[in-house]
DNA sequence: CAGATATATATTCAGATAGTAATATCTTTT
DNA sequence: AAAAGATATTACTATCTGAATATATATCTG
C-alpha cells in the first residue's frame, strides 16, 4: 500500500498526528482518537506495513511511534509541483512590487 | 474527496505528472499514459472535483492543466513531520562532524 | 446537414475497505 | 495456575472504487 493510499484515511492521519509528540501505548491511542481498540489496531497494523510507525514492546504493552522515512517519497513526489506554487508566489510578489512602484510614483 | 484519497490512485498522479510540463488536451493523456478514453475522462472528472486540474474548452477539445493549490494543504498536513527527519538530520551531521573532530585529534 | 472526431456519462461487475462483534494471544499480578 | 489487562486477529457486513463496455453529447469539416 502506497503512502498516499495509507494516509487516505482519515483516522489514520489522525494517529499518525497523535504520535507527533512522542510514542504512545494503544489504549492512549484509542483515548486520544476515540475510535473502538479493535479499529486502532488494524489502522496501526496498515501504518506498520506501510513502515509509517514502528512499534517497540513495552511489557504487555506496544508502543508506537512514528516513522517518518516513507514520507520523505511523498515529499520527494510533491517536489516538482512546489515550484508551480512558489512561481505563483514570485509573480505574486512581482505583481505587488509593481503595484507598490506605481503607487509611490503618484 | 481529500486529496490523499485522489493521489492514492497511481493512474491519476500519472495523468498529474504528465502535465507537469503544461496544458494537454485528453487525448494526448491517453496515448502518454495508455489508459482507455473514458477511463481518463473518470480520473480527471476525479481530479476536476479536488481542484487538482483545470479546464479550459479549446474548439471541440478541452485543454487540462494543474492546478497546484490544493496540494498546498498536503504540503501543510507534512510540514510537522518534516522536523523528523530534519532532525535525524542534524544528529547525523553531529555525528559525522564529531567523527571527523576525533579522526582530526589523532 | 452528414460524417468524423473529441469528450463525457451510464451501467455493470469484481475487488477492496472500514467498521463491529466476538474471540484469541500474550503479559502481568495475585 | 487463575484472573485481569492489553493488544491482535477473525468473520461478517455494508459501502465504495476502478475498469470495461456501450452510449450520449458536442464540435468541427466538407
Amino acid at each position: 500500500m502506497n503512502p498516499f493510499a495509507v494516509l487516505s484515511q482519515p483516522n489514520r492521519r489522525l494517529l499518525l498526528d497523535s504520535l507527533l509528540d512522542g510514542a504512545k501505548p494503544v489504549n492512549s491511542l484509542v483515548e486520544l482518537v476515540g475510535m473502538s481498540q479493535p479499529v486502532v489496531s488494524k489502522h496501526l497494523r496498515i501504518l506498520r506495513n506501510a513502515g509509517l510507525v514502528k512499534v517497540k514492546p513495552d511489557g504487555q504493552r506496544r508502543l508506537y511511534s512514528i516513522n517518518a522515512e516513507p514520507l520523505a517519497e511523498l515529499d520527494a513526489w510533491l517536489q516538482p509541483y512546489r515550484k508551480l506554487w512558489s512561481e505563483r508566489l514570485d509573480a505574486l510578489e512581482r505583481h505587488l512590487d509593481e503595484t507598490y512602484k506605481e503607487a509611490k510614483s503618484e
